[in-house]
DNA sequence: CGGGAATTGTAAGTCTTGCTAACAAATAGG
DNA sequence: CCTATTTGTTAGCAAGACTTACAATTCCCG
């Protein structure tokens, strides 16, 4: 009942002329990204209910297990943050333990992040997670076409 | 500078056996879904630090201009939010003087929203900006793969 | 080598969005 | 007529994104 689309909410008077200005809103390349964004993110928030993460802190551990010693600027970078938001995230991941920060003994002012084990083993239940969570969305894909979507959406972030 | 991508943050150690999981995280659909809007969603505010408005009041406004007296609910559901978030920006919407609520003749429980002048004439400049916004996304795309991104993203919302 | 500039992390505060829970008014349906 | 549903509303909470300001550290040029 989330989904009857166009149930024309109103008697949609006469657009007079209308229409002509820009084309519909329907042909809005970012108004399609957007839906798409939230439908994802509804249902991937329904998936990690249980694990109380979001989709920035299953990121950010991820990276950090990938990267281990990674400093706050890069992981910034990397997830297009700034050092503020990422700074709020660690602090949560910190504050449940699942990671850590250590002073970077090159740079004095970097804190190297490294995974706890309660964090290790979160991330592993996370990536289950994902699983599920991506195959909901690839359900509606050919392997191509996985991999085509993909390669558009990356000429937007580059 | 934002935009150094992989400037391998860290000596990125062994994974030892690693990446055998679920694979690498830029293989997650979801991932660049989620980037891809964070940068659409950062230029368009720039592109409306002027008119200050954001995606979703831009949204609300396109909408009502195209269905004269739609109900909030009706809009929650094009947008796919729910009353109460529906109901904080069309206060802010409001509070400008952008739109006015009127109780609906036929159904006491709704009110039907329509655009005040000053809500037509941002909505026109706002049409404009979001040319521009646009354009900058398609850039990277030929006309055919902005259709068949736009047919992409679609079935993910519906 | 010294000192100003840049980098990095941190803290505090604001705004928007998204959610829940509770409640009131109006309508719908048996 | 009475109950269930719909619609709007309010209040409160959390996450994310941003700004500004500040301290510590490192860089680099003169």
């Amino acid at each position: 009942m989330i989904k009857d689309k166009f149930a024309d909410a109103v008697a949609t008077p006469p657009p007079a002329d209308g229409e002509a200005d820009i084309g519909a809103i329907n042909e809005i390349l970012g108004f399609h990204i957007r839906l798409a964004h939230g439908a994802c993110l509804r249902h991937f928030t329904e998936t990690f209910t249980d694990l109380d993460l979001t989709q920035k802190q299953v990121s950010v551990l991820w990276l950090v297990d990938d990267h281990p010693g990674i400093a706050q600027t890069d992981l910034a970078q990397r997830l297009r943050m700034d050092r503020a938001t990422t700074m709020a995230i660690i602090n949560r991941l910190q504050a449940k333990h699942f990671l850590r920060r250590d002073r970077s003994d090159k740079d004095g002012r970097k804190q190297a992040l490294f995974l706890e084990p309660a964090g290790v083993a979160m991330l592993a239940r996370a990536k289950q997670a994902i699983g599920e969570h991506e195959a909901w969305v690839k359900s509606r894909f050919s392997d191509k076409e996985v991999k085509l979507l993909i390669d558009l959406l990356s000429r937007i972030h580059e």
